[in-house]
DNA sequence: GTGGGTGCAAATAATTTGCACGGTA
DNA sequence: TACCGTGCAAATTATTTGCACCCAC
């Protein structure tokens, strides 16, 4: 049963809990805000409030069930973490939202950060692009 | 003389746009704040407002005299517009901010938009690391 | 039963905008 | 002198928090 996760990240079992990560499990790829997620709940006869969506969401992330990206715009965006690592293509003419993942791309960053006498801890990389004719 | 710049991007050389284009010229490297850039430039003796201060950079971004960016906190960073691309480091120890250009990421980066049937129109990649002991 | 969880509304934080006044061309 | 530009304060937007009530355990 999926309250599993719930109840290994420290949480009780609560409606809106699940309902958010229904929603997740049920929409593999989507990544939303908050209030996009509201909306849908709402539609979908939830009674949850937008503030719960976002205690829900930071608790979710802080477990690490979901990872929160911050693209160009004012907001977050959510989705689930299926526990791959990758990175993201965001079409700019969609609006789209691919994910993607190179080996080759990783191994190179790690090599960068250490060029320069670093270790690498983590790194957010977004290609803009759009579809080739 | 620098007012050069702002008659280009077609506005009016004024005190508070003199100001701000040159305290991004005499720190080169800086990344910083709205509200940095506003308590610097009032510590400096400047009356300027943290409003014009929005106003500006948004006309500086838009002339391409000035970069904008998102990293993980909430607030934007500015930097002056050297016209050459790179990427950032972010020490997540410090908060320091380095540039970083590696032309086989940049290249990579492009092959790897064409394998997925896309045209690499912008990315921003920004490493977190800490200094290796 | 009790302590954590919830919805709502009010509080915050970053940024934008309205307005009357001031300075540039 | 024309208007664009400015500072200030109020408005907006995204997110967080206080509070009284509710529910999972």
């Amino acid at each position: 049963m999926k309250g599993q996760d719930i109840k290994e990240a420290g949480l009780k079992i609560t409606l809106p809990r699940l309902q958010v990560l229904e929603y997740f499990e049920k929409h593999p790829g989507e990544h939303l805000t908050a209030d996009e997620l509201f909306t849908k709940l709402r539609s979908e006869n939830s009674d949850i409030g937008l503030a719960t969506i976002y205690r829900v969401l930071n608790q979710f992330e802080t477990a690490g069930l979901v990872v929160k990206h911050q693209f160009e715009n004012a907001q977050a965006v959510y989705e689930l973490d299926t526990g791959e690592h990758h990175d993201h293509m965001v079409d700019v003419e969609t609006g789209e939202v691919k994910e993607f993942f190179d080996k080759q791309l990783e191994e190179l960053q790690v090599q960068v950060a250490n060029k320069y006498g670093y270790e690498l801890i983590d790194h957010s990389m977004v290609l803009y692009v759009k579809k080739k004719k």
